[in-house]
RNA sequence: GCGGGCGUGGCGGAACGGCAGACGCGUACGGCUUAGGACCGUAUGGGCUGGUCCCGUGGGAGUUCGAGUCUCCCCGCCCGCACCA
């Protein structure tokens, strides 16, 4: 894509129109005036600088379904003024935007308009684009990446294939995800609740043959990484833990009873309870019962019909059935610790996906082992002795899963349950019945799909050297133009043009695959294509990455939280371990914005509740847009649209212009040459002010506080401009805090930044000046007023010397006639005094 | 069920354990105007006996000289995970 604007760069500012003389903000002219003179300038660009500190501030890119909104206003206003603050302290800033353009919606909403998805696509890429920069964002776009474009996806599938050379990619025959709708299976990632992630469909288990990556290889690294993310919200960092989900425990075999030297394997994270397991119960998808029901013994029909029952089950009604079912499946196995024989049961609350599909059932320390044990009549056996729990089975109400001693346990009584743990284990181990194992919530993610609008999968399948991956040099494989992308069987598989090829080993007829890849693997390494867009060796420049990475700032929603930010975190990862790239986590700090709302719902095009920032921009300009979004609220909170609140950010920046006009235009001619106390008083206002932006913005992204501070100096400069006459105004000082004024809101807003700079005379673009600085010592009051308590009640206020000591503040308060009614007659038991602050006088 | 977050005016939201409600919206009144839905100013948590008096941060207790803030219990809302062995 080419930028919208790309006129030869020409000479700077002397260029530029000169500012108006009027009374009116006119936001139109400026914002036209100054978008221009940045294209022509293209002073968004930037380039590696070895002697320069870098920042990398990212927004998560965008899916281009159509126009923008609101909320993707805020959070590009939010990237923006993060970037151009952080060029203003002096560091060289890295701001790109690119598109996550491949995607379901885009062939979903092209097959309605009858229109080719990448048309679709492209065009919304280019309004969005038109948007952005009219909202005066700084974007580099000479980096600009769209993932659905060959000299990307060429990038993305070579990067399938160093997984698959590293053993990271793998086909498997499995029960997976099948979203009806969307036709296509899904990711667990991308599974909520049962249902699609995308279009709420309840997913269905299929078992077909598709493409993994092993992520669960990293699953350990995954989670004890987290640790490196100080910069990360707590609950994203919980997210991930918990799908992660490590538990750390043992497997244990249990011999069947018939004979066959077979054994039954299970996964308990309480193998200290073995002793206490008087029943096994699996999964009824579990192989076991498969084999009993094909056997056809005794009870067969029942097993099949109880097993049928759960498997048809949706993933919800399954999930979500708080009633135990089971059913004897008439196997028998043995205790190995205690060598009874006891029934196998299958239920249907055993999960074939976790563990081994089976469990040991320990009805005495496990809830839903006690409600089954009791449902069914099965014994329950006390193993564990806690301080206060029960001794005896009878007494028993519910389970008792705490810590304890451990009893009827033969070799191990007496011992403490996390002694057991080991002990049981190491016991297990030497009898080859089991040992300490670890098994994970996650599962490896599942990269193929049907559709036509993704990066092919760059295999070929020959029938004489099975799986042959497409040699680098021939990438990328081509995703077609001319397919019919209607859903159904893999719309790639409908182009013999594009199945029939070459094997790549043998030179004899192939077929290639036909599934796309999950468009999370491309959005998985964009952030480092960013670093060097036109490279052409590899994905990115080593050098260039390693001067940009890792992002210092990245912005984005929270449903990424397990999703894009896993995978993203995983591509990292393997990219560390093929020597690619020298950090192991790509993101050091993580801001999770919340969304813009309207009638309680987040603005999508389906509910019809979007606002776009043309309106807003087109009747107040993309200041007041960029400013109001910021104003709402702190930006990690959702907020609601309002109409009438965007008037007044639209009033405040009238202010600010006609103030900086008023005071500042013309060169600020006339006055009197020794501040006063006015001056003084303006000139603390303008210094707080700095300081609470500054700290704001920079410890916390509270952007709605840091514009109230700018909004406090305004006012105080009104009164100041009343108040004071112009002889007798401080040319000096009325200058300082102009300046600092324009300089603080120019990330905020750009445009008026830029003007309001040019007015005060200053020399370039305000984005070039330093973001200043305040003095603390102006910043301190000269007389404060502190409050005077009797017994934490408010009697009366007294206005001090700043820094006035405590025994001082004492004196002054107790004489102060407002108090001594309250303290007369009473025994002053304590004087509480905080300098600056207040005074406590306690009294009995 | 487990984990996390949140509850403050009519509204959005501010408050290192130290004067609750900054800032903005809305509302009311006044000014300036031929006019204004522009602009400037004043007021704006509630109550009454109009005192800088009392009450007020979902409810209740506690710690403290002092609690929106810390601790415990309860109520309500939101999010994540959820029969995870």
């Amino acid at each position: 894509m080419q930028t919208r604007v790309s006129e030869p760069k020409t000479a700077g500012a002397a260029g530029v129109a000169p500012p108006q003389i009027g009374r009116r903000y006119d936001f139109r002219r400026i914002e036209k005036k100054w978008q221009d003179e940045w294209d022509r300038r293209r002073a968004f660009d930037v380039d590696a600088d070895p002697d320069r500190l870098k920042y990398y501030c990212l927004v998560m890119f965008p899916y281009p379904s159509g126009e923008i909104h609101m909320g993707h206003c805020r959070v590009y206003s939010i990237g923006d003024v993060v970037a151009r603050y952080k060029k203003m302290c002096g560091y060289n800033v890295l701001h790109p935007m690119g598109w996550d353009a491949f995607g379901l919606p885009a062939e979903n909403a092209a097959i309605k308009a009858g229109r080719h998805p990448r048309d679709w696509t492209v065009a919304n890429i280019n309004r969005i684009k038109e948007q952005l920069h009219d909202l005066g964002m700084s974007y580099d776009w000479r980096r600009e990446v769209t993932a659905c474009f060959p000299d990307y996806y060429r990038w993305t599938q070579w990067l399938f294939l160093l997984m698959y050379r590293r053993g990271l990619a793998y086909r498997k025959k499995a029960p997976v995800n099948w979203c009806p709708t969307c036709a296509t299976v899904l990711a667990n990632e991308q599974v909520v609740g049962g249902a699609c992630w995308r279009c709420e469909t309840p997913v269905v288990k299929k078992e077909l043959e598709q493409w993994f990556l092993r992520i669960t290889d990293y699953a350990d690294r995954l989670l004890d990484d987290l640790a490196l993310l100080t910069g990360w919200p707590d609950r994203v960092l919980t997210m991930q833990a918990n799908w992660i989900g490590r538990s750390r425990g043992a497997y244990i075999d249990f011999p069947l009873a018939d004979g066959s030297g077979e054994r039954l394997r299970v996964f308990t994270t309480r193998q200290d309870t073995l002793c206490g397991a008087t029943y096994m119960v699996v999964a009824p998808e579990h192989p076991l019962v498969a084999r009993l029901i094909s056997a056809g013994g005794p009870g067969s029909e029942e097993l099949r019909r109880f097993a049928e029952r759960a498997r048809n089950l949706s993933e919800i009604d399954r999930t979500s059935d708080p009633e135990k079912e089971g059913l004897d499946t008439g196997l028998r196995c043995v205790n190995p610790a205690t060598g009874e024989t006891i029934p196998i049961y299958t239920a249907n609350y055993i999960l074939l996906e976790y563990g081994t599909g089976a469990v040991m059932g320990v009805p005495a320390h496990d809830q839903r082992d006690f409600e089954f044990a009791r449902k069914y009549g099965l014994p329950v056996r006390v193993v564990i002795k806690g301080p206060d729990s029960p001794g005896s089975a009878d007494e028993m109400t519910e389970a008792y899963d705490g810590p304890g001693v451990m009893v009827n346990s033969g070799r191990f009584d007496g011992l403490s349950s996390e002694e057991g743990l080991e002990k049981v284990a190491a016991w297990l181990e030497t009898e080859g019945l089991g040992a300490k194992t670890t098994i994970y919530r996650l599962r490896d993610w599942l990269i193929s799909r049907q559709r036509y609008w993704g990066a092919p999968i760059p295999v070929v399948y020959c029938e004489d050297c099975g799986v042959v991956p497409v040699p680098e040099d021939e990438l990328p494989v081509m995703l077609p133009y001319q397919v019919d992308f209607t859903p159904g069987v893999s719309p790639l598989a409908r182009s013999e043009d594009f199945v029939r090829t070459t094997c790549p080993g043998c030179g004899r007829p192939a077929r290639r695959e036909t599934d796309t890849m999950d468009t999370f693997v491309c959005s998985s390494w964009y952030y480092l294509r960013y670093t060097s867009p036109g490279h052409d060796k590899t994905p990115f420049s080593r050098e260039e990455v390693d001067y940009w990475m890792p992002v210092d700032q990245y912005i984005g929603g929270i449903e990424h939280a397990v999703l894009h930010l896993l995978y993203s975190r995983f591509f990292t990862k393997v990219l560390h371990d093929a020597g690619l790239v020298g950090f192991v986590e790509p993101f050091t700090n993580l801001l999770a914005h919340g969304m813009v709302t309207k009638n309680g719902a987040a603005m999508s095009k389906s509910k019809g509740n979007i606002v776009s920032p043309d309106e807003i921009t087109v009747r107040f300009g993309a200041d007041t847009a960029r400013v109001f979004t910021l104003f709402a609220a702190p930006p990690d909170k959702d907020f609601e649209w309002t109409d009438s609140g965007v008037e007044g950010i639209f009033r405040f920046l009238g202010r600010v212009w006609r103030i900086v006009h008023d005071l500042g235009g013309a060169g600020g001619a006339g006055g009197s040459p020794s501040p006063d106390e006015a001056d003084r008083d303006i000139l603390r206002s303008a210094h707080r002010m700095v300081r609470k932006m500054t700290l704001d913005i920079d410890r916390r992204f509270n952007f709605n506080t840091a514009i109230s501070a700018a909004m406090e100096t305004v006012n105080d400069l009104y009164r100041y401009a009343e108040s004071v006459p112009p002889a007798r105004r401080s040319p000096a000082v009325v200058r300082e805090v102009l300046e600092k004024l324009v300089l603080c809101l120019a990330p905020f807003a750009p445009h008026l930044g830029e003007e309001l700079w040019q007015v005060l005379g200053g020399e370039g673009s305000v984005h070039d000046q330093r973001w200043p600085s305040w003095d603390e010592d102006l910043v301190r009051a000269e007389e404060v007023e502190v409050a005077v308590q009797v017994n934490g009640r408010i009697r009366d206020r007294v206005v001090v010397a700043a820094g006035t000591g405590e025994a001082e503040l004492r004196e002054l308060a107790l004489a102060l006639e407002k108090v001594r009614p309250h303290v007369e007659g009473r025994k002053v038991v304590k004087v509480v005094a905080v300098p600056d602050r207040l005074v406590n006088i306690v009294v009995k």
